[in-house]
Order: structure tokens, then C-alpha cells, then sequence
DNA sequence: CAGATAAACTTGACATATAGAATATTGATA
DNA sequence: TATCAATATTCTATATGTCAAGTTTATCTG
């Protein structure tokens, strides 16, 4: 068991052991995320951005021309809709992304990444990907496939529940 | 490859396919984080607390009867200080936490659990554990134990690097 | 011992995040 | 046509994150 707990437990030096080994791992789990993320935001910090409007970014980069509608942004962050209508609203400020209403069905905006955009998101390609290299380099190639199966089943998990 | 990434890339309906297994395994990481916290964040909220404030009064509890200095907390946390200063405000004004300046070195201040504070905290064990348990359910005791000792070793890389 | 320096917070200012409720606006349906 | 549903935005409130500057108290140095 000393294996097991050593490194969490001496890094939170939490006096009382966790009672469980799930307990240990979800902390353990938000633990990690939160170390990843702070070097993601020291990365695109450089652009002026955050990570979650790198990722509206990289979501607009990846949809079409005419971009996608506001509410399908949320969808794809998991994010409710009042908070990603000030972040859209925050990314066209710095004209990186832009609003165009649908003719169809005129309650649907449409939010497509600009030119600029697609600049800022490309300029931070290789630094992210170095990025994410260096978060998982203590892990082998088969680590990390492991790694990412197991979190997989964790999320589809969580989606049976709801 | 099929297995690995289809999860991951139907849930956010990327267009383009990630780059590399390591960045789909850091975002993986961090959506399932997201996922997990979440959870985590409706139990705490019925006892009218963040998860944040809960780590800090788990923190507290597990510290002695004196509390911990400010910064201690914060350290803990990977948290700046003026954070965590504002953040014992609110605590405080919930009376489930005081501060104490010390006497021996009067520049430091201790914070301390209250009673109501070790309730608020009591009542939320079970339901926390609860939740714990669930969002690893699909995992078996192996792999949850893998999966820890896979978290250590990504967080103990990131130390070196820094 | 005086003066400089450092430690431990605290405060203020400001941008951002997050959640809930209410409000258009527009489209679909009975 | 009247009503309901879908899409988005606005409003409000609280919480965080960050940076810079200030306060009080210890400690160190000459």
C-alpha cells in the first residue's frame, strides 16, 4: 500500500489517509488535470487567450466555413450557454471569432473563427503539441493508450448516470 | 486505433483527428476531470460550498486543533495567496472557519476549522465517497490502482520540469 | 542597536468563470 | 391565430485568478 499512497499523500501532506482508493484517484484525477492545464494556460497565455477560448478556437477551426451555432459551441465544452455567449462575446472583442445570424432560421447564430483566428490557433499548434508531449512523456506509448481508455470509460460511465 | 479514439472523438465531434495519442490523452485528462468535478461540485453545493472551500476545510480538519498559517493552505492547494486569503473570508463569514494571529510570530496567522465547519464537512463524507465511488465504478480495483500510480507519475514529471 | 531586508499576509483593482432566472426573437404546431 | 418550443442573450450574484502595492512583524547585517 506504501507505494500507492506515498507520492498523493505526501504532496497534499493530508494527516489522515484517504479512505478509499477511489477517493485517491478522483483527487488524484483533478489533481493532474489541474497541473496539465496550468501549463496549456502558460502556453496560450502567449496569444492572450485562455484555454477554454483556445478550445472554442480549435472547435471553430475544425467546423466548417460558416462556423457553428452558439448553443452547438456549448455542447461540444460541456458548458452552459449563458457562459459561452460572454466568451464568444469576449473572443470577438479580439476579433478572432465573428457572430452571423442564419437566414433559415433566424433564432440560430452562427460563430465562425476569423482569419486572425486561425493565425493565433495555428501559432500555438506546435507549442501545445510540445505541451501535451511533455505532460505524458513519463508515460510509454502504452501507458498512454491505457490512460486514455481508462478515462474514456470513466466519462461513459458518468454519461449512464445522467 | 479505431477502439481508442472513437470515444474521445465522437464525444466532442471533432472534425479533424487529434495529432498525437499524448494529445488526446491530456485532453481526455481534462475533460474527464471536468466531468468528475462537476459531480463533485453538486454534492458540496447542498451544504452551499465550492469544491475548492471543501478541499480547504478537509485540509483543516485533517490539520490539528490550532488550524494552519494562511499560506500553508494555500501551498496545499497550488493556490495563490491572495486566493486563498478571500476565499477563508468567505469561509469565515460562513462561520466554518477562523482565524487566529499567531503569538509567537505575529506576522502569521492560523486558520482553523469551527464546529459547525467539521458538520458541514461531516455531512458531506458519505455523499463525497459516494460520488468517488461512482464515477470510478467502471474502473476494477486494478485499474483504479493503475490508474494512480499513472496520475503520480505524470505529476511527479511535470515537478522535475519546473 | 539601527537600518535594510525578508516573510506572511492583506487589500485593491480588474478580467474571467459559473450558475440561475428572466427576456427577447423566431419557428413550429395545434 | 394562439400557444408552445428552440435559440440566444441579458441580468444578477458569487467565485476565482492575477498582478501590484501596502502592512505588520521578524530577522539579518554592519
Amino acid at each position: 500500500m506504501s507505494t500507492i499512497d506515498s507520492a498523493l499523500a505526501r504532496e497534499i501532506k493530508q494527516t489522515k489517509p484517504f479512505s478509499s482508493v477511489s477517493e485517491q484517484a478522483a483527487i488524484g484525477l483533478m489533481r493532474t488535470a489541474d497541473v496539465i492545464r496550468r501549463g496549456f494556460s502558460a502556453v496560450v497565455e502567449s496569444e492572450g487567450i485562455t484555454v477554454q477560448q483556445y478550445n472554442v478556437l480549435r472547435i471553430l477551426r475544425g467546423a466548417g466555413e460558416r462556423g457553428l451555432p452558439t448553443l452547438e459551441i456549448a455542447d461540444r465544452l460541456v458548458e452552459h450557454a449563458p457562459g459561452i455567449t460572454r466568451m464568444i462575446d469576449r473572443l470577438i472583442a479580439k476579433k478572432l471569432v465573428v457572430r452571423d445570424r442564419c437566414a433559415e432560421d433566424r433564432r440560430v447564430v452562427y460563430c465562425a473563427i476569423t482569419g486572425e483566428g486561425r493565425k493565433v490557433v495555428g501559432r500555438l499548434d506546435d507549442p501545445m503539441l510540445h505541451a501535451c508531449r511533455a505532460a505524458l512523456d513519463p508515460l510509454d506509448s502504452v501507458e498512454q493508450r491505457t490512460l486514455m481508455a481508462t478515462l474514456d470509460a470513466i466519462r461513459a460511465g458518468q454519461h449512464e448516470c445522467r
